[in-house]
RNA sequence: GGUCCCAUCGUCUAGCCUGGUCUAGGACGCCGGGUUUUCAUCCCGGCAACACCGGUUCAAAUCCGGUUGGGACCGCCA
């Protein structure tokens, strides 16, 4: 294959580590990651990292773990911007040199104060100025005096326009936000400078990212004119937002990305959730593998308005992944969240007795952490339920524990080795057809077994159980029905 | 407040670019029914939307303008 290093397709993620993988952050990898498969291209993760204040490595851990958790592969870094401080010092020095930056030594106070003004008479908030005409010799001994201050781009006033690859063409003003902030000191640069220096750097072709960083695109445009840089091509997407339509964010529940894994949820379903969010086939399909989105995908499908993050169709996607796993593959799954919850002790119930459960809640499940409840009474010595639970529709206490005489009698009657689902319903049905209701048989047994109104069937539960177990339970039903 | 972005069922969306095939399609949810001892699965059916006003046109969900509404950003955060 001829290289051909100008049309090479290069994206990346930018995540700053100054939190868990956020939900939106995650779906802007996604579409980077499906972008660049689909072209076969190049996906970089860069991270963010210039605010030493806030950025914590335990954040970096977690946003790499969520992106390998969903299947988000890298092909080149992670790169940190803290391990790269001399290549921003090296064009901070060169803006400074020819004077499309300087030093701005105005105290933060009287920015805000000045801020205020302007907005309070409608005009938009900008700096005036001030020090963008010092001296150099003035500049050099307020540094010298060990003053604080910042570097400040020296923004043209002029229209800024760039052709966004979902929204079309956008034009900004760039004298309506005026000089602005792109380093605090020669060492410390900030975040509209240093995207600017490693996109060129990392010969990023196409930007993808979240629309809330449509307005700084012009800010950034600037810096790359004045250094010569080309322009890449940017896309923006449309926020996740909360049930109130304002940007997804912690007030609206869980938004850190592994906290879904915590509830229950597959990666698959998570994927496939989030590519449609703000995504879609233009088809009916709508299950979706990894590799159906890699196929699939692309930016003209993506939408412009902003997307309802709505946990039910999460859950029922969630629902719909389980549902094609194998038993041992469930069992894998399972297996974290049966421990966390201590049902699993020592020897019982081994693998294969916990696949024989598993099988029976594989389609009634919608996430993993929902099993220790669903299944918690196979593990129990004891059930606790009220009697009342045991009275099938209109059902007298006489019925009741006639039923449940019935039931002991009868499988007492049934040999150990012939204790399978198909043999029990077998026989119980049998016993039912004289009944008008075989409620009345199989309820009280239901109960006795799982303790609980929505259940496995009982055949099945009372199977896996065994025949000693399950004598055990309807005995103990007896007693309850005095 | 300023700038920018956006606008089809409750939600995610198809259709819009290239007007007629749209009495607007699909999915989730919801409601009803079937299967069933319960719940779930599965199957069938139903409710439900082109924000508004004007213009262009024989014809507008689709093109244009405005209004309204929503959102994002306006940091020595990213």
């Amino acid at each position: 294959m001829p290289k051909e290093a100008k049309t090479e397709i290069r994206v990346r993620l930018a995540p700053s580590p100054t939190g868990f993988l956020h939900i939106g952050t995650a779906r802007a990898g996604l579409f980077n990651y499906l972008f660049a498969k689909k072209n076969k291209g190049k996906f970089i993760l860069r991270i963010e990292d210039t605010d030493q204040e806030r950025s914590k490595p335990e954040y970096e851990a977690d946003i790499i773990e969520g992106l390998q958790w969903l299947g988000i592969k890298w092909d080149e870094g992670p790169f940190r911007q803290s391990d790269r401080p001399e290549i921003y010092r090296r064009y901070l020095e060169k803006l400074l040199n020819d004077g499309h930056a300087y030093y701005c030594f105005c105290a933060q106070e009287e920015l805000e104060a000045m801020k205020q003004e302007q907005m309070s008479r409608g005009e938009a908030p900008r700096y005036n100025g001030k020090c963008a005409n010092l001296s150099n010799q003035e500049t050099k001994k307020r540094l010298a005096d060990g003053e604080t201050s910042v570097v400040r781009f020296r923004a043209a006033k002029k229209k800024i326009s760039f052709t966004d690859l979902i929204r079309g063409e956008v034009e900004f003003d760039s004298s309506l936000f005026g000089d602005f902030v792109i380093a605090k000191d020669l060492n410390s640069p900030l975040y509209n400078f240093a995207v600017i220096i490693d996109d060129y750097e990392m010969r990023i072709s196409h930007v993808i990212r979240g629309e809330d960083h449509i307005s700084n695109t012009p800010k950034q445009i600037l810096i790359q004119e004045i250094l010569g840089f080309s322009q890449p091509q940017y896309a923006h997407l449309p926020l996740i937002l909360g049930p109130d339509r304002s940007k997804l964010s912690k007030r609206h529940g869980a938004t850190s990305l592994l906290e879904y894994r915590k509830q229950g949820y597959l990666s698959e379903a998570l994927v496939n959730f989030m590519a449609f969010l703000g995504w879609n086939p233009g088809t009916d399909q709508e299950i979706f593998s990894m590799t159906d989105l890699i196929r699939d995908f692309s930016l003209d499908k993506v939408q412009k308005a902003g997307a309802i993050f709505n946990i039910q169709k999460l859950d029922y996607l969630n629902g719909a992944y389980i549902r094609e796993k194998t038993l041992d593959e469930l069992l894998e799954l399972a297996l974290p969240y049966l421990s966390r919850a201590e049902l699993i002790r020592e020897g019982w119930p081994n693998r294969e007795k916990l696949k024989e459960i598993l099988a029976l809640y594989h389609e009634r499940l919608k996430k993993l952490s929902e099993l220790p409840e669903l299944i918690g009474f196979f593990f129990k010595k004891k059930l606790d339920y009220p009697k009342e639970l045991l009275i099938w529709k209109g059902m007298t206490d006489q019925e009741l524990k006639l039923s449940l005489n019935t039931l002991e009698e009868t499988l007492s009657a049934v040999k150990e080795n012939n204790f399978t689902k198909g043999n029990l319903e077998k026989i119980l049905m049998k016993i039912t057809e004289k009944a008008k209701d075989r409620g009345g048989l199989l309820w009280p047994l239901r109960v006795a077994l799982t303790g609980q109104k929505a259940s496995a069937g009982p055949f099945d539960v009372a199977a896996v159980l065994g025949k000693e177990k399950t004598l055990e339970r309807i005995r103990e039903a007896k007693l309850i029905a005095q």
